[in-house]
DNA sequence: CATGAATGAGTTTTCATTCAT
DNA sequence: GATGAATGAAAACTCATTCAT
């Protein structure tokens, strides 16, 4: 009987994660197609196919699956950022870098909505999301400026340039394109092109 | 009689003008203290000391005087954005665009209000802001792709460079480092240092 | 074999009873603590610690678990009033008064939670509860206005006295001093002393 | 020109008070006609016939206006209820009583739906209003306590009472009657009689 | 019988816009 | 032109009740 009522219990929960996701699924799309202030729960509700009640019941407020939605996406972001591998017999640094940004372009590729919401939007909403949004952007900067530094120490970058300034344009290089291949069109992206540009661009600037 | 009802007329015109003149400026600070959704109608004409009523005599609508707003803006930024002479005997060419960087800093200081809007949340209100602010990047992102192909053709810029993404590396940069310095804080610039590491950044990149 | 389904039958009913009892009794303490409309479905169903939809196998409806409880109550209070015996032989009035008056404090007493929502907010509630109420109340009204009347007829009592609005004040002094001492507050009562003020009032007043 | 303005100004407030009594009144109506909880945004704006908005533009809340109510009515009985005026060559305390007690009748009379809410259902509606009716009822008490004790000190009331109790008792008899011949009948009430009885038994009791 | 996820009508409240004065 | 009271559609959210499992 136990076990009976473990499947039950598996299965009920299973089918509550179900429910969840498809919310979920659902609200990125409306969010992503109507933006955050347009997109109004009955939309939410209508487009996931439940009921008023049945959306409080998964989550506490519109907020709190906006909430939700970006907690996602800015941790399958975080997981495609990593650090670059100095110690004598890693691959070539340029290798690495074109590793990590070819990893964030197919990232956010797959998740277009996401970011289309994250880079167009989700800004002014309110306190949190943007704190939390800060944060992550921080949190990119600073890792920038660190490996900046080190790479200065190590002589693979030059010594003498202003780490902070330098680290926002290479985070600003990235969010604009960004914006403009994936979320301002719909199209395939051709990643290698892009990684290349930028990373060429970063390392060597326009000078010939 | 008719010149005593046109000095009537040139007066109330003038009037009118300054009236709205007056709303236009203290909604600007309203939108930028509160955001476009967090700030009301209320707020808009309470900081401008009339009427609801009147706010419609002068603006059709909430989003028309953002429209307004936004125009003011773009406008004052073309004004600073001028391509590079490349004719013989003119200012070396990295002179002239620190100038150019260095007035784009100072309009941006000087606006600090409206580029807080335009950079924070000027995106997502509605299709016509979404456009014409898509326009004004379209024609900054044209005129570098522009000034990147001319100067591959005069040997002054590497000729294989994908300009296309390149210049949108270069907006981006621009971008980022305003919205870190000046959008997010209210700290005075040293804007020789922002101008000179941007744009040193983008002729050489980072590497020695 | 028809034994054996009346004992299955048999024990069903009173593990259906029980349950039924303990549903009551913790929604006893639910409505008590928080006040009809403050209690929700979800209150009581947490403190019977059964799923919402087994309350509604037992009870109609939020406003029929009241009316339940709404009728326990006054049936155990009219148990506690029982009319003065005048016969020759008979204990002395007061006496009987006292022991009836003391009865009820008991009953208050043991019945404190049920009591503060009979007081406090058994009204307004529905039409029934309202008629219930009222029907109670009415009674007590005409028991005391009996009693008055008879009392009058045998001397013990002032002949001349406006026996229905005489009842009311009683029934309101006993109410009030009810709803000082054991509903509004959770201290335990010196029941004697309020019988003998309540009984002394009633019998001669404030005049010396 | 100012005079103009004042006398718009004027005007104005005037027709925003009566606006606001309007709401009041028909409000007053409603509460005590469906209940508190019962009555709903709809139903006060409906009656007053506004619009939805418009009620908000003058009470901050449905909670709001029925602190407004209260307040409005325990005001009014607050000035009813004066002391015993004991210096020599007053008028007979029986009469000063009688006096009090007239005019209560006569106030709450004049405010029938007010004091139906208030006897019957202003309580458990939020912690506030409950402290709100607590503290008069308290005070109401207070006075009356003390009352009895000068009567006592003076000799024309028992000295050996128990004021308290005997208070509640007073207090509730009044409550009582005003519930039974004001709130749950809508016929007119014979004052004197009402005021003569529960005078006459606060005073002697019912033993002869 | 028991469960608890689902329902949707209903609630309070907001705010851009209008219009009589 | 200027005013600000009035509007009412629309928003977010609640909760008593139902019903498939």
């Amino acid at each position: 009987m136990s076990e009976i009522e473990d499947g039950r219990t598996r299965r009920a929960l299973e089918a509550r994660e179900q429910r969840r996701a498809q919310i979920l699924e659902s609200a990125l799309e409306v969010f992503s197609e109507r933006g955050y202030h347009q997109a109004s729960v009955s939309d939410l509700v209508a487009a996931a196919g439940v009921a008023r009640g049945t959306f409080y019941l998964y989550f506490d407020s519109k907020q709190a699956i906006f909430h939700d939605l970006l907690d996602d996406l800015l941790q399958h972001l975080r997981e495609n950022v990593v650090g670059v591998d100095v110690t004598p017999g890693a691959p070539p640094v340029r290798e690495q870098l074109m590793g990590t940004v070819l990893k964030l372009l197919d990232t956010v590729d797959a998740n277009r909505a996401l970011v289309r919401i994250l880079l167009r939007e989700a800004v002014g909403l309110d306190a949190s999301i943007d704190e939390k949004l800060a944060e992550f952007y921080g949190s990119l900067h600073a890792l920038l400026v660190l490996s900046l530094e080190q790479g200065g120490a190590l002589g693979v970058v030059r010594a003498d340039l202003d780490a902070e300034v330098i680290a926002a344009c290479i985070l600003g290089s990235v969010k604009e394109v960004l914006q403009r291949w994936l979320v301002q069109s719909d199209a395939p992206i051709d990643a290698e092109r892009l990684a290349a540009a930028v990373l060429d661009h970063a390392l060597h600037g326009v000078t010939p």
